[in-house]
DNA sequence: CTGTTAGCGCATTCAG
DNA sequence: CTGAATGCGCTAACAG
């Protein structure tokens, strides 16, 4: 594998510079290297420029990781753990916890758990063993278990968008069943008796808490759900274009489709834009939408569109501030706390979207 | 500031296990330890169980930064940095870096520059500290200055992208001038005479290029670019929207809009649609529209559409594996290349929209 | 103001 | 097969 050296060669020719090389550099110890890298208090002013320079001419970088090897050190790194960056949705949440962590100069390592948990599991021990101070994740659902020992340790947790049973940690969350149950009743009040669902799997919280919602309605209404329209576990636009086909090819197709997030949304759109032009039909006149989350140009969809709408932004903005005031020991040792972030419907009606009135 | 202790307690008020934690737990020696958790070779069967379960009891991670201090140790991490991860095209980039990455079980400390050449230089620094051992980086523009030390002590990188001149180093790029000239050329076939154009600023990398390519096919056709229809630098969805408002608002307005990217699109789609309203015209018909970049439901836009596309997920995943074949020493020294994506022009026409029919 | 000593957690090297 | 010594890069704590 290696060359035919006998010392194989690493893959960075040069290794990084050290603060004994910039100490050798300048003509200093490494300890006034030291000082001047940290404020430079203590320190001439004839050597702290002297150091300056030759960090500059080496091009030094302090090696942060042995610097958080010395006790009472910040590694000043946060895990981050999302289900699926594809998903517009998760970008924000991402972004949100970025900008709070970023002012206060923390790093994310950042990883994708495709909805897996043992992936889950892996990433989190990962980003442990590298020093994360603490953890955000948007849970995929299965078990805690792989979140126990680093509760156990005190490292902070904080869950976002969805909560796992099993441990006990701050969480940020959206009032799921509240907003499901809301449109859902839009929904029914409007006369719909028909009405799929497509969500996550129940295993997953929010698929669990959407649905909730949505039975809610349909109980308080006295109407049943009915077992063929729900559908679960669509994992991407793709799948739920696939589904949504299969429902509008039912017998007795839905007369509304309920989508449980954004992914879904965009999916059952395409496959009602796909099976108007086979048929030749207007078939958003024909299928009441209603789901979760926002995304680009709902202002386009030629038919009735209630969202459930709350800020993912300011989800990741909050989860990560949770976090930080753990971080900062302001909150240690009190009980964990769960926030609902308020969520709001808004319906966009049929003669609204462009062309209608062309 | 911290409580009334004298010894200010850290955040995490119990601290993580060591190896010789376990190793007292188990009563063997910390290098029995170290064995086993490195494979476990030359170890008694008995002493492994022992240590295993001892690290189960303590729940136990190996430290990683202590790990990465020892010589000839890799942190296994890479560097990201991408200017906007609200933008879809950006976060699919970042997935396809992170799915290839993690088959090598590495992993992603990452940073958004938000254009911010600065923030760009801070990310890039720290990255750098905390032992990132390559970097794949969307430039935001300025300069190189920040990556020259990285280059001299061999840390590898690649632009995604973009590129930045004054270093060189491996790139991925989409063929961004033929891209952009192609579909110019067919709004200007089409007739079109008064094209504007809504890109990045021309510090901007593809801003530039893709400037570029619009301009060479007007100087083919012998047509004028119009200065009044050329808006650089909207950086979100509602600057480009205002920006488009403008355009419209305009005593000779365009008869086409070219979107060089995904965030301008959007933003030009809905300022179309709110105009559209406004005035009670059908504003799709009065404007043809040409970009780069897919976006979802490209399919409801009920007007002539032509999208320069290219897959984002491969873009990020030949960045990752160029960073890959240099972190493996296959291409150590070896020139530095540029892979141009190939991008391919899909049309979409207003009959095919979906009211168009009903 | 500057330098020396020591040790953070780990694994390579060498002894047993 | 197991353990002791050593040093990776850095910085508190203690000289000087």
């Amino acid at each position: 594998m290696a060359g035919p050296e006998e010392k194989h060669e690493n893959a960075s020719p040069r290794s990084l510079p050290t603060i004994s090389d910039v100490a050798r550099h300048a003509g200093v110890s490494p300890m006034t290297v030291s000082r001047v890298l940290s404020g430079g208090h203590h320190v001439s002013a004839a050597m702290q420029r002297k150091v300056e320079n030759s960090v500059r001419a080496l091009g030094y970088r302090r090696n942060e990781s042995a610097r958080s090897l010395r006790p009472g050190h910040r590694s000043g790194l946060v895990g981050v753990v999302v289900t699926n960056l594809t998903n517009p949705y998760y970008a924000e949440v991402l972004d949100g916890i970025g900008e709070i962590l970023g002012e206060e100069n923390r790093r994310v390592v950042f990883g994708t758990s495709h909805e897996d948990f043992e992936e889950e599991a892996r990433l989190v021990a990962d980003f442990v063993g590298r020093q994360a101070e603490g953890l955000i994740v948007v849970p995929s659902g299965g078990s805690a278990e792989h979140l126990l020992p680093e509760q156990r340790h005190g490292v902070p947790l904080v869950f976002a968008s969805r909560r796992q049973e099993g441990v006990d940690v701050d969480a940020v969350l959206v009032d799921d069943v509240r907003g499901a149950e809301e449109v859902t009743r839009l929904l029914l009040d409007e006369g719909h008796r028909r009405i799929a669902f497509m969500g996550n799997a129940l295993s997953v919280f929010t698929g669990q808490r959407r649905y909730e919602g949505f039975e809610r309605a349909h109980l308080a209404k006295g109407v049943p759900v009915l077992p063929d329209l729900v559908r679960r576990g669509q994992q991407d636009v793709h799948a739920a274009g696939l589904t949504a086909h299969e429902l509008l090819a039912l017998p007795e197709p839905p007369t509304a489709i309920f989508s449980a997030n954004n992914r879904n949304m965009i999916g059952v759109i395409k496959a009602l834009y796909d099976v108007g032009r086979e048929r030749g039909v207007d078939m958003f006149a024909r299928v009441r939408l209603a789901g979760f989350d926002t995304f680009d140009l709902e202002e386009l969809v030629p038919g009735d569109l209630s969202i459930v709408t709350h800020d993912a932004r300011e989800l990741g903005r909050t989860a990560a501030e949770l976090l930080l005031s753990r971080l900062q020991g302001k909150r240690v040792d009190r009980p964990s706390r769960t926030i609902e972030l308020p969520s709001s419907i808004r319906t966009r009606r049929r003669g609204e979207a462009p062309l209608a009135q062309a």
